[in-house]
DNA sequence: TGTACAGTCTGTAGCAACTACAGGCTCAAG
DNA sequence: CTTGAGCCTGTAGTTGCTACAGACTGTACA
């Protein structure tokens, strides 16, 4: 199959697919003429990619996880410790956020009910 | 007062107040000798620039704010808007955040009570 | 047979928002 | 007079793409 078909397939974008191809996420295909020629197991693999990706793993954390794989039995532990220290990163980015969410509600609101001739919003951030 | 001093009471780093200064987050200070040197008000503008940044807004925005904020009676308007714009991007960020850690949970979960032999989290991620 | 046209190729540059040097200056203290 | 901290400019790296330019290929239709 054709670049575009695979990336139609995968979800991928092309120039993604040669990016991921240059940095040794994917394997460079073989070439039908000059075309690059993938197989299932190239859509299997980015359909992969994408997923992890999806779920905000890093490359550098797909690629381990890609190395893992094909070997889940015994890689189980180490493919669990980036999954949790995955999680463990998302958990704390979620904190950050709220914390973001509640003060600009903050600014938000404040901004409603305020006197004229003052706006709270930059008032707070130039710390009053 | 110089680079590193204003550095150290604005919280951001001398690299990085010299980028804003490239391009065009704040102005060119007047130099002593060759030497950066800072009045109060740099201060306030940088301080300004690290919580709005803090809270999320892109350096756009900032600067945005920033050419509002001397005028804050007509603007507020316009402030408000920008803060809450922001604060609807910060909402749907919250809402994927959110989703990911929902399915990573369920990953990580799934593997610690899982059969030997296959690893669901590589299993989930390939797409079944 | 010609030609149009979609699809592909390589290579490079751009985005945000910094960060990290290298290699050189300046300025105050000892 | 030298040492050392701090500053200077300029450039390149980071992450994960995306967007070209300019050339080629392969197929369908006239």
């Amino acid at each position: 199959m054709q670049i575009g078909e695979i990336s139609r397939r995968s979800g991928c974008n092309i120039e993604t697919i040669r990016y991921y191809e240059r940095i040794g996420v994917i394997e460079p295909p073989p070439r039908k003429g000059s075309y690059r020629d993938y197989g299932p197991s190239d859509l299997e693999r980015l359909r992969f990619v994408r997923r992890a990706r999806e779920l905000g793993f890093s490359l550098e954390e797909v690629q381990a996880l890609l190395d893992l794989a094909p070997r889940p039995d015994e890689n189980c532990d180490q493919v669990q410790a980036i999954a949790a220290q995955h999680l463990s990163n998302v958990r704390a980015k979620l904190v950050d956020l709220k914390k973001m969410e509640s003060a600009l509600t903050a600014l938000v609101s404040r901004c409603d009910s305020s006197a004229a001739g003052r706006c709270p919003v930059v008032e707070s951030l130039a710390g009053y």
